[in-house]
DNA sequence: TATGAATGAGAATTCATTCAT
DNA sequence: GATGAATGAATTCTCATTCAT
């Protein structure tokens, strides 16, 4: 977010690989988006965040000028991570791919960033610019189009859907059970009956609930 | 929020009131459940909490023992606030019990709460218990009942509609629109479509058990 | 040492016994006497001695008027305790006398307290008046008389016999064995050799080594 | 003391000498010993150790962990300080070297630092194992050996010798005249007296186990 | 590029003391 | 005479950040 060219870790520059910056760089991303989502801004220090990447600490404000900084590419990072979860694919797919997203260890973490702040108002606002993305791309699939008068109600609605999707998030990491415990699998029934009553897919001509 | 003003000494003591340790901790508890559930247990600093409270820093201490104590202390404090919320009521009011849940500003910190966590493991297993005796509270209404089996499926919906109602809550907080400016009435219907899908009321006649 | 009479004690004032001052302040005398001679000035919180003693910690300020002044009174208190260890005796009891003196758990804390410090001018001055008083009346068992010239050096033995008992006295505390653990009667042989050579009992008419 | 300028890394990094992380620690450790010998554990604050060392307060937590860790390297440190003392000499120096030992105010405060205690249990098991090494190098100069029966009272009688020399430290700390004032020199009669009373150096013959 | 030393601000907690009853 | 509430200063420790190499 600040300095170095974004070669998103590149296949090795050098066979040594001495001092390959943007290799440090993710890994510290890395880190931090792991820690940032499970502990909080405030929970995690930067030391903790540094030893998991195995990299000095002091590069956190070489690479991000500081924890905001990082904490703030961490976010833009998220960005990506979460578009090509809700980019094309069948309506009818949204429960499955909702359950998957939560259940996935390596994509939840974007779920849990998106409610973890830092108290920095440009973190914030990247934040929330990507829930609203996300909710767009969501009420999207019901039929959403952006600029078009009325729409409202459907947003709401794909946002009370991504409410469910990060509270489940939420309430897995806190170790809640039966929740935290059922299988991706399981997670698809309960989340179609939801999704297809909150937000009915697109229905071609007709949708009865004139919004 | 039990802002009954003399908590315990009941005689009155003198116009001025100061000197009243029952009042003392009930500001510090109301002071730290505010903030605790915005800013997270890491994110605040007890001498905020007291400032607000508006008595000395060290009273948290005494009064609690440690910041850790006065944190399990509000979430001990939200099992209550959280009880009469899902006590008995025609099973049909739901929608409508977590629209006001999620948009009263003196209740929705006590749901945010729920989501805070301060590494303390005495803390995360009330919070636990708390989260666990919502999601069930939730499930009597659809007929759950302890010790039957086949009940976790039950259960599991019940828990994705707390979630549904946490995720609520954080975006909201978050700032994020339109679902942090609808109003109370408004999150009714769609509240409704969400709970009838996931949790239907108990049909009477179809589940024998009938509580 | 600030307020109210000394009246160390006496016997049952009122049946009831409530709300007697000088018992109340013995105990803390009592109590602060324990507490500084094992853990030092520092290292005692003045609530811990009010607990031990039964009482409010405020007491100590109305009583005392500071946990110095608490300190100091313990000192002066301590007077006493080693006078009448050093009255008049023959002096060839000296070292039973002081083997019971480091034994006795009644007596030892006296002898503590006079190498805790609290770093305050005035109770440093007692406690150094107080040892003053003690080496002279070691060393007028060996003839020292004041303000008889040349007495110097037997002052200075005397001193070292001081010495010994204080650091005895520590060592034990510490858990130093064998030390700790010997008996009294088994510590008499030893320091009659160490009395008997470093300050021999006045023998009337000849003192060889010509002092 | 071990007041070498350079501590470890031996190849004079530049005149100014900043950031040097092994003199900075021996700094804090000397300032450290000096601070706890004189006031004791509870009674001097890191700061005032930081402030004579030169350096910021938190590299106290940096390079020993606590307070409480400082404390015990200080005692660890002081091991060897009062190895060299006892270590192989005639028998017949003792005096002299205790008296040295007394005087030096390079060496006393080792002595000092061996009654001062913190409460905490390791540093507490260091100090007593320091002592109980001291003592037995004493002992050893009066043919006391390890293991073997009967030396007990040996053992005893070097611990009378090392309460002196404890105590002595304390007086003259205290500034209780003659003693405080008195010369090494005119220490060493008395001491002379004292040890070849209480702990006769190893007479040749009489002893058979010739050490 | 990377490291480790050092700093300074802030945070929680302890504790002697004062106040009001 | 005694209690408990409340205060403010001081203390230890953590942590993000900067400096020098």
């Amino acid at each position: 977010m600040t300095a170095s060219p974004p070669p998103t870790s590149t296949q090795v520059p050098s066979p040594t690989r001495r001092r390959d910056s943007a290799r440090t760089r993710q890994r510290l991303l890395d880190a931090a988006r792991r820690h940032f989502a499970r502990n909080g801004y405030a929970g995690t220090p930067v030391r903790e965040i540094a030893d998991e990447a195995g990299v000095n600490v002091s590069l956190v404000n070489r690479y991000f000028g500081s924890k905001e900084g990082l904490f703030a590419a961490c976010l833009t990072e998220a960005i990506d991570g979460l578009r090509h979860t809700t980019a094309d694919a069948p309506p009818d797919m949204l429960p499955s791919i909702i359950a998957s997203e939560v259940a996935d260890p390596g994509h939840y973490e974007h779920l849990l960033l998106l409610v973890r702040s830092s108290g920095d108002e440009r973190a914030d606002q990247i934040r929330i610019e990507v829930l609203r993305n996300y909710g767009e791309a969501l009420a999207a699939r019901a039929g959403w189009q952006p600029d078009v008068p009325d729409g409202e109600d459907l947003l709401l609605r794909a946002q009370l859907v991504l409410s469910t999707a990060i509270g489940m998030v939420l309430l897995r990491s806190a170790g809640l059970h039966p929740l935290a415990s059922t299988s991706e699998q399981s997670l698809v029934a309960p989340l179609r009956d939801l999704v297809n009553a909150v937000l009915p897919p697109e229905q071609k001509g007709e949708r009865p609930n004139g919004v």
